[in-house]
DNA sequence: ATTTACCTATCTACTAATAGGTAGTATCTT
DNA sequence: AAGATACTACCTATTAGTAGATAGGTAAAT
């Protein structure tokens, strides 16, 4: 692996394990063994370097988006629960969750590009929860944007907060999800 | 007001604005008009301001909880949405939100405080959505716990998400919140 | 009634550590 | 040789936290 790429992985890791205002260049000099100052020769500002670690996970989600397209419904669902199932157990929270609520305090581009992240996530989900409905697998009323969300923000949530909690609380949660997915 | 009571109440506005990380003693300082050496006199370490903030939101909670005692379920589920609602309106998150995207840079108090405040809220939204099932007003399936979580976790995801989607989202999900658990 | 002692709340002035970032130089690879 | 990558050596700003002084108020002792 490159050290560019190296770097984005460590960042990724730190900003959904202690927050993006929590983790600095030292912490990744450390790991990758090189100095602070090489770092910038790669990001020049931390707001980059933020940026960067945002489109490396949109790459994924639209690696995954395409790699599913044809999956059954319920399988994209099962997927989704997975991602965030490995995050809870990794004991990090996911890119959204961490960035939304140091929003306020991190650069303009950050915002925009983790915005587009969270409407291609969004999308996504919608897409299969309506090819779901249409196919008769799933049953919910409303907008399949608002179910969507809500799905996300179950998941989301589930995470931070079976950090307070008990983790066995995530898989009561993802089994209700699904549950009231299915049921007629 | 006295200085003390200020302080914990900036604190506690900057916590779920910005996070915990992105504010200082200086940001205080500023606002309340004294020198940060005056806010170490109320508050020796920045972890003893936040086991105050969190103690502060604690007590508030349970002058809700038994102001609300003789309240429907209905009323006390629309009371709480009312509380996210106004979080969301202000663009901040809710401190369970914010603190435990940094659960992992804070000192072990705030985190142990934290977690009282976590399961006593859990505990007020499981009774009265169980107290709302048995006077047969609200419907649902499996755990008033894993209900309550799911929830919170959506109220909680909602603020977080809908600083990047639409804060129109917000009423669309609560909506459904309700017509979920009413609908038969 | 005055003094002594203490308490509260603030100040000035400082420290040590850490932050993000820059300039110029060296090294390695192609 | 040239470009990519990393280095040394800084800089400036900010951070949480400390020490010691001051001013005003309170209360008990003389």
């Amino acid at each position: 692996m490159t050290t560019r790429k190296e770097i984005i992985q460590l960042a990724d890791g730190l900003i959904r394990a202690k927050g993006y205002n929590a983790f600095s260049f030292y912490d990744i000099s450390k790991a990758v063994g090189i100095k602070t100052a090489s770092i910038h020769y790669h990001f020049p500002s931390k707001s980059d370097l933020g940026v960067a670690v945002v489109d490396r996970q949109l790459e994924t989600l639209n690696e995954l988006i395409l790699k599913s397209e044809k999956w059954t419904p319920l399988k994209k669902l099962d997927q989704l629960i997975n991602i965030y199932s490995k995050i809870m157990d990794d004991d990090k929270v996911c890119l959204v969750g961490s960035l939304s609520t140091d929003l306020n305090t991190v650069d303009e581009s950050i915002r925009k590009h983790l915005k587009v992240f969270a409407e291609q996530m969004l999308e996504w989900v919608s897409k299969f929860l309506e090819e779901g409905r249409e196919q008769g697998v799933f049953h919910f009323e409303g907008l399949p944007r608002t179910r969507a969300i809500m799905i996300i923000g179950n998941l989301l949530a589930i995470v931070q907060l079976s950090r307070l909690t008990d983790k066995r609380d995530f898989k009561k949660v993802t089994s209700t999800i699904k549950k009231d997915l299915i049921t007629i």
